[in-house]
DNA sequence: TGTACATCAGTGAACGCGCGTTCACTGATGTAC
DNA sequence: TGTACATCAGTGAACGCGCGTTCACTGATGTAC
């Protein structure tokens, strides 16, 4: 067993990332101390000499998700290419996206979670929702902020609820409709106002 | 202490409207049977003579939560009034609603949790999904139900984005957007197509 | 109507379990000389 | 470069606690006669 200082700043980073990977797919309550660890090939007692405690590790691995969802939706959305926005909305808003959701967009993945947590974890995701509305207004037309709250709500919004239908044909079609409207809205920005 | 049978009935029932408000107010998880019973005033032994398990519990107050989530929301549109689906927008994006979790609508208050829960649960809130898309689909035009489907879509992720967002006005601001953006939709259906 | 008894709603002790956290320890790392 | 030692990453036993569930029991209810 290897302890060095680079060695313990991998730990951290495995510990971090399943945690990350782990609450998109079962909720922050999921997560156990224990288990993480056995998931990052380490034991319990080892846990609080990276963290100060299990709600510490939780705010943080909400921050590093919620990056990490980030990330992924730029990088299919093929940024510098034209036409990216389109892109952007169709991996949204995709079965793949639908059906990975522990890789996918944290804010979809924990928004009634988060939405009754405490004022700290709260605070961890705002900014990431406010980057999200600024990054589609810059699409729609900066003037109208409130197209772009409704875009985002909408898309946030029809990825939560698909996860939810039972019938993959009817949840197939929540994510069909969104799209259709918000790039619609998207036509509508460039032609007129 | 009383043990009839109608005092059974009245038992089960506050056991369940107990746990309808819990989960709204704080998640499927959250919901412990020693606390539910205790707030029900019983003790937990007695638990198993009114559900099968927790989990029995759990997708029955699911199901309770959102009847009574639409309830609220019908009362509020003042039914059979002209005007009323303006009404229902309203008070749906309202901050009472943003406020009162435990008494709104169960959808936006749990679709993340569900959307990772088991089918048994998904299929509690489906049904319930799709009739309040149909319901919006009646004053949108029937014909357009992607309309609808996007309209649902804004509206619930609008309600459970306004919940994290942690500045008030800017939470404020999510809810007003919607509001708009809806509203304009109706009255494109109305004027046009 | 009055008595005897079966039913059963609710009680509370007990169970095994997994949890978050603490802590004395181990042994490799990395520094001082 | 080589040795001696302090540091500290990670280990695993132990803690107290709350959990879901079971069960023997109690006593009011409601039925049979």
């Amino acid at each position: 067993m290897g302890h060095s200082q680079a060695e313990k700043a991998q730990s951290r980073e495995r510990i971090l990332s399943e945690a990350a990977t782990q609450i998109r797919e079962a909720g922050l309550e999921s997560v156990s101390v224990g288990k993480l660890m056995k998931r990052a090939n380490l034991t319990h007692g080892g846990f609080y000499g990276h963290f100060e405690s299990r709600s510490d590790l939780l705010a943080k691995a909400l921050e590093r998700a919620l990056v990490d969802g980030e990330a992924t939706a730029r990088a299919s959305a093929e940024p510098g290419k034209r036409r990216s926005f389109a892109a952007l909305v169709r991996s949204y808003l995709s079965r793949a996206h639908r059906d990975a959701p522990e890789s996918g967009c944290a804010i979809a993945a924990l928004v009634s979670d988060v939405g009754r947590a405490e004022h700290e974890v709260r605070a961890v995701m705002t900014p990431h929702i406010e980057s999200y509305i600024e990054l589609v207004a810059g699409e729609l037309g900066e003037r109208d902020e409130s197209a772009a709250i409704a875009a985002v709500s909408a898309m946030i919004g029809a990825l939560a609820l698909s996860r939810v239908i039972v019938d993959p044909k009817r949840s197939d079609r929540i994510l069909q409709a969104v799209r259709e409207h918000v790039l619609a809205m998207q036509e509508d920005a460039s032609a007129g106002a």
